[in-house]
RNA sequence: GGGCGGUUAGCUCAGCGGCAGAGCAUCGGUCUUACACACCGGGGGUCGUAAGUUCAAAUCUUACACCGCCCA
C-alpha cells in the first residue's frame, strides 16, 4: 500500500465498478423490505455547487447504510427542466447571435433548448457521480419526459374539472424582463432605497387639493379613485361625493372611503390603482372601479398612458415628476426605505400586474396536507420546521401557476374561436367539448415548473398507472431530504399533491438540511467571491474527506459553516486509517481469511489461550460504537456518527490498541498473542470500515478489498450491529485503569522535561492488589508507551532516592532520575498537585456538608460523590507522605 | 409588525438538570520504523446579561440585550 492516502488513485475506479456491477439498482420486487426515496431534482442547467453536495451526501449515507442493513434500496435521481432558468440560458446564447426566440418560433425554440439539454443539460449528473453518489441511474427521470408529462396532463385535467384549477383575471407578480407572471413565493423583497413623492391631486371644482403619497409615481396613469379612511377627521367635512381630478391625464376620480387607508402613513389620503397594486386591486372590487392596466408586458408604458406610451416605465417615472414639478403639483419627495419584490430569477423589479392567468385553488387541497402532518403521518426533522409548514399552509393563498414562456408543460386548454368556452382534455382534442366547433386553439402558456415537481416522487414511480409496480413497491417513499428553503414550493405541494392523487403521504419524513455557508458562516454568493466549488475540493482532498466533512459539519436546525481547516482534518483521518490498515497489512500473512464473529467469540472465551485484555477491550469499544453509530443515524445526526467513528478509529483503535499490540506482534504474528491479536485487529478494521463506509465509501472499498474479506464489495456487506458476547466492562476498566497510569507517567516525563528518547526505571509501591496485577500484566506495554527501562516494585521509598514522584490511585510512583533532585522544585511540583486535588475535595464537602443534598437527591448521586470524596482523600493522604518524605 | 432560531475555549460548534467537551488554531517537546496528513504533553471558560425555580442550572422559567432566518 502506499505510504499515505491517495483518493485520486481510486476514486473513480471503484464508481464504476459500482455502476457497472448494478449495485445501485433497486428491485421492483424483493422479499426484502424497500426503503425509498427521490432526490430534490436539480435544475437541468445547474452544475454542482455545495448545496447538493451536502444534500447528496446525507442522501448517499443514508442509503448506503439501509442498503448494508438489508433494505431493497430505491434512491431514485433526476433532474428538473427549470422553466425560467433554462429559458433564460439558452436566450442568452441566442442573444449573442443576435437571435430572439422569437425570431425562431416557438416549435424551433423548443428544440434549441431540448438541443441544449441533450448536449450539454446533464452536466450536474456526471458531477454527482464523483461525490459518490450511489441513486439507481437506470430509473433516471426528467421532469419533461414523457412519463411525468402524462402525469401532469392527468393531474391539470383532474384538478380542472374538479373546479380546483380555474382561470381568471387577477393581480398577479409580474417580471418585465422575463415577460411572465410569477407565483407569490418566487417574489423576493429586498430592502431598498427609494422616495417617496407626496403628490397633489386638485379639487376641479375650486380651489385645494387632497396629497396623496406614492413611491411608484408612475402608476397614478392608472389611478382610478382616491381613498381616504371613512374614521379620520381630516376629510370629515369632504362631501360624499367629492372627485378630484387627476394630474396630466385630467380625469376625474372618485374619493371613496375604506378601511383599509393607514391614517398615519402620509397624509391619510391613497391613490387607487387596481390594475397595479394588490391593496388597491381589492378596494377596486369593493368600490367597483375601473381597472386601467397603463404597463405592456415588457415594463414600457403602454398607450393608456397618454403621451408616456412607449416609454419605459422608470424613464417614466423621471420625466413625470418633472412634469409634476413644474405643474407645481410636487409637493414634496422625500428619501423612503421600503422593501420592494424583485424576480427570483432575474432580480428584476416586479411590477404588480392586472393579468388573466390560471390558478390552482389550494385550500382544499392544504386542509388534508395540514392534517397529515398534524396526525403524524409525516414527521418534520428537526421539529421546529412542522411550525413554518403550519403557518405557511393556514394562510395559503392561490397558486398562479400559468407563465408565459415557451419551455415547459404546455396548459391542455383549448379556446373555442365559436363559443370561446374552454376545452380541457387529457389527450389532443380536434374539436370544442361544448359546442363542436373545430376552430380552438391551445392555450399558449406552460405550467409552474413547481406544478410537475409536487408531483415527482408519483410520477416518477409510473402514475398515472396505478399498477406500476415501482409506484406499488416505493411509494409513499420513506424520507425527503431537503432544504428548508423550499418547504412552501415544493414539500407542502409535494404533500397536497400526493395526498389527492395517491390517497397517501409522498413520504414518511422531511429532513430539512442546513444551508451551506463560508466558515464565517456568510452565505456564498459569486459577489462576496467566497463560494468554494464543490469538484475544486473533490479533486484537491477526495470525494471522502468532503463528504466526511459536511457530514460532520451537519447538525439539525444548524447552518452548515464550511471550513477548509475542518476538511484537511478530516482528509488527515482518512490517511490515519488508511495507515492503520497499512500497518495491519504489513504484519498480516499474504492470505488470510477473514473472521467471523463466531470465531472470534469461541477465542474470546477461551480464556488464557484467547484475547488479551486489550483485545477483549478493543472489541467492547467497538460494540460501543455499533451502538451509538446506529442510534446516531437513526435520528439523522450525521454529525455524531462522524464523531463516532472519528473517535473510535484514532483515539482508541489506532492511539491504543495498536499501541498496545506492538508488544505481541514484535515477538511474531505466529505467537499465540500475536494472532489474537491480528485476529482482533483484522476484525475490528473489517468493521470500522464498514461503520465508516457510508460516510466515506471509496476509501472504505478501497481498504477493505486489500484486507481480508468475504464477499465482492464493502457495498455489500452488512452494516456492523453490537454483538453482546463481546462486551467487555472489565476489560475496559482495567484499560481504562492501565491508560491513566500511563498518561500520568508521561505527564510527568514532559514536566520534568526529560527527553522523550530516553528509557527510564520506575519503581512503584502502595496501591491495590488490583493496581499491583494490572501493572504486572501490562508490563511490556507500560514500557513501550510510557517508555521505561524497567518497572520494579518496591517496599517503599528511601527518602534519599533521586526520584520524580507522584501517585496514581493510591499507587506511589516514582521515575528514577540521574544525578541530583532539586528537592525545592520537586516539592513544588507535588504541592500543587495537592492543590488541585484541595480545591476538589472542598467543593465535594460542601455538597456533602449540605443536609438538603443528604435529604433530596438521590441515594446514587449522594454515593458518588461519597466514593469520589473518599478516593480524593486517599490520593491526597499518599500525595501528603510524599511531600513530607521530600522535607525530613 | 408577527413568528422561529441562536449567544458555551481564539474560531466553528456538541452538550440541554448531577465533576464544562470536540475539531481546528495555539504553546512546549519528539523523525519512539503504520501515519510529520504523525506522536507525546500543556495552556485556554463568570456557558450573552439579570432575576427566578431546584438539594443541585450551561441545561428549566421569565425579562432584557445582541445576531441571524422566515412571513407580512
Amino acid at each position: 500500500m502506499d505510504r499515505a492516502y491517495q483518493p485520486n488513485n481510486f476514486e473513480a475506479k471503484w464508481y464504476r465498478l459500482w455502476e457497472e456491477a448494478g449495485y445501485f439498482q433497486a428491485a421492483s420486487s424483493s422479499a426484502k423490505e424497500p426503503f425509498s426515496m427521490v432526490i430534490p431534482p436539480p435544475n437541468v442547467t445547474g452544475s454542482l455547487h455545495m448545496g447538493h453536495a451536502l444534500q447528496h451526501t446525507l442522501h448517499d449515507i443514508l442509503v448506503r447504510w439501509k442498503r448494508m442493513q438489508g433494505r431493497n434500496v430505491l434512491w431514485l435521481p433526476g433532474t428538473d427542466h427549470a422553466g425560467i432558468a433554462t429559458q433564460n440560458v439558452v436566450e442568452k446564447q441566442l442573444a449573442e447571435k443576435g437571435i430572439r426566440r422569437q425570431d425562431l418560433g416557438r416549435e424551433a425554440f423548443e428544440k434549441t433548448v431540448w438541443d441544449w439539454k441533450t448536449e450539454s443539460g446533464n452536466t450536474i449528473t456526471k458531477q454527482m457521480r464523483l461525490l459518490g453518489t450511489s441513486c439507481d441511474w437506470s430509473r433516471e427521470r426528467f421532469t419533461l419526459d414523457a412519463g411525468l408529462s402524462r402525469a401532469v396532463r392527468e393531474v391539470f385535467v383532474r384538478l380542472y374539472r374538479e373546479n380546483l384549477i380555474y382561470r381568471d383575471e387577477y393581480i398577479v407578480n409580474w417580471c418585465p424582463r422575463c415577460g411572465t407572471a410569477i407565483s407569490d413565493l418566487e417574489v423576493v423583497y429586498q430592502s431598498t432605497r427609494g422616495k417617496l413623492y407626496h403628490i397633489r391631486y386638485p379639487f376641479p371644482s375650486g380651489p385645494g387639493f387632497l396629497t396623496v403619497a406614492t413611491t411608484r409615481p408612475e402608476t397614478m396613469l392608472g389611478d382610478t379613485a382616491v381613498a381616504v379612511h371613512p374614521a379620520d377627521p381630516r376629510y370629515m367635512r369632504l362631501p360624499g361625493n367629492a372627485v378630484v381630478q387627476l394630474p396630466i391625464l385630467g380625469r376625474l376620480l372618485p374619493v371613496v372611503r375604506d378601511d383599509f387607508v393607514s391614517q398615519d402613513f402620509g397624509t391619510g389620503a391613497v391613490k387607487i390603482t387596481p390594475a397595479h397594486d394588490p391593496n388597491d386591486f381589492h378596494v377596486g372590487k369593493r368600490h367597483r372601479l375601473p381597472e386601467i392596466n397603463v404597463l405592456y408586458p415588457d415594463g414600457r408604458m403602454n398607450e393608456e398612458a397618454g403621451k408616456y406610451a412607449g416609454m419605459d416605465r422608470f424613464e417614466c417615472r423621471k420625466k413625470l415628476v418633472a412634469e409634476l414639478e413644474e405643474l407645481a403639483l410636487l409637493e414634496k419627495v422625500e428619501d423612503h426605505l421600503h422593501n420592494v419584490g424583485h424576480c427570483q430569477r432575474c432580480h428584476t423589479m416586479v411590477e404588480p400586474r392586472l393579468s388573466t392567468q390560471w390558478f390552482v385553488r389550494v385550500k382544499p387541497l392544504a386542509e388534508e396536507a395540514i392534517r397529515a402532518v398534524e396526525e403524524g403521518r409525516i414527521q418534520f426533522v428537526p421539529e421546529n420546521f412542522s411550525k413554518i409548514y403550519f403557518e405557511w399552509m393556514n394562510n395559503i393563498h392561490d397558486w398562479c401557476i400559468s407563465r408565459q414562456l415557451w419551455w415547459g408543460h404546455r396548459i391542455p386548454a383549448w379556446y373555442c374561436q365559436d363559443c370561446s368556452r374552454i376545452t380541457v382534455e387529457i389527450s389532443d382534442p380536434t374539436c370544442c367539448s361544448h359546442c363542436g366547433s373545430g376552430q380552438i386553439q391551445r392555450e399558449q402558456d406552460v405550467l409552474d415548473t413547481w406544478f410537475s415537481s409536487a408531483l415527482w416522487p408519483f410520477s416518477t414511480l409510473g402514475w398515472p398507472d396505478e399498477n406500476a409496480p415501482d409506484l406499488k413497491t416505493f411509494y409513499p417513499t420513506d424520507l425527503l431530504i431537503t432544504g428548508p428553503d423550499i418547504i412552501f414550493f415544493w414539500v407542502a405541494r409535494m404533500i397536497m399533491m400526493g395526498l389527492k392523487f395517491i390517497g397517501q403521504v409522498p413520504f414518511r419524513t422531511v429532513f430539512l438540511n442546513g444551508i451551506v455557508r463560508d466558515e464565517r458562516k456568510q452565505k456564498m454568493s459569486k459577489t462576496k467571491g467566497n463560494i468554494i466549488d464543490p469538484l475544486d475540493i473533490i479533486h484537491q482532498y477526495g470525494a471522502d474527506a468532503v463528504r466526511f466533512t459536511l457530514a460532520a459539519l451537519s447538525v439539525p436546525g444548524t447552518d452548515i459553516p464550511f471550513s477548509t481547516d475542518r476538511m484537511k482534518g478530516y482528509s488527515a483521518f482518512a490517511n490515519k486509517i488508511w495507515n492503520a490498515a497499512r500497518f495491519a497489512r504489513m504484519n498480516l500473512p499474504e492470505e488470510q481469511a477473514a473472521i467471523s464473529p463466531a470465531e472470534l467469540i469461541a477465542r474470546r472465551n477461551a480464556g488464557a489461550e484467547g484475547f488479551s485484555v486489550a483485545d477483549r477491550w478493543i472489541l467492547s469499544r467497538l460494540n460501543r460504537a455499533a451502538a451509538e453509530m446506529q442510534e446516531a443515524l437513526e435520528n439523522y445526526r450525521f454529525d455524531e456518527g462522524t464523531r463516532i467513528i472519528y473517535r473510535f478509529v484514532w483515539n482508541e483503535l489506532c492511539d491504543w490498541y495498536l499501541e498496545l499490540i506492538k508488544p505481541q506482534l514484535a515477538e511474531g504474528g505466529d505467537s499465540a498473542g500475536g494472532q489474537s491479536a491480528l485476529a482482533t485487529l483484522t476484525y475490528c478494521l473489517d468493521r470500522s470500515l464498514r461503520l465508516l463506509h457510508p460516510f466515506m465509501p471509496f476509501l472504505t472499498e478501497e481498504i477493505w478489498q486489500r484486507l481480508p474479506h468475504d464477499g465482492e464489495s464493502i457495498m455489500l456487506s452488512s452494516f456492523p450491529r453490537p454483538v453482546p458476547e463481546l462486551d467487555d466492562p472489565a476489560a475496559e476498566e482495567e484499560i481504562r485503569q492501565l491508560a491513566e497510569l500511563i498518561g500520568r507517567i508521561r505527564n510527568l516525563r514532559s514536566e520534568l522535561n526529560i527527553e522523550p528518547g530516553r528509557k527510564m526505571t520506575l519503581q512503584y509501591t502502595g496501591g491495590s492488589p488490583e493496581q499491583q496485577a494490572l501493572i504486572v500484566r501490562h508490563g511490556a506495554s507500560l514500557r513501550n508507551l510510557a517508555r521505561l527501562e524497567s518497572v520494579q516494585p518496591v517496599a517503599g521509598f528511601s527518602r534519599e532516592l533521586p526520584a520524580a514522584k507522584t501517585i496514581v490511585g493510591s499507587l506511589q510512583l516514582a521515575l528514577l532520575l540521574e544525578g541530583i533532585l532539586n528537592l525545592e522544585e520537586e516539592r513544588i511540583r507535588l504541592q500543587r498537585e495537592d492543590e488541585k486535588l484541595r480545591i476538589d475535595l472542598e467543593k465535594l464537602n460542601y455538597k456533602l456538608e449540605s443536609q438538603d443534598f443528604l435529604e433530596r437527591a438521590p441515594f446514587e448521586v449522594v454515593e458518588e460523590n461519597r466514593q469520589r470524596r473518599s478516593s480524593i482523600l486517599e490520593r491526597r493522604d499518599k500525595l501528603q507522605e510524599l511531600i513530607s518524605g521530600l522535607s525530613s
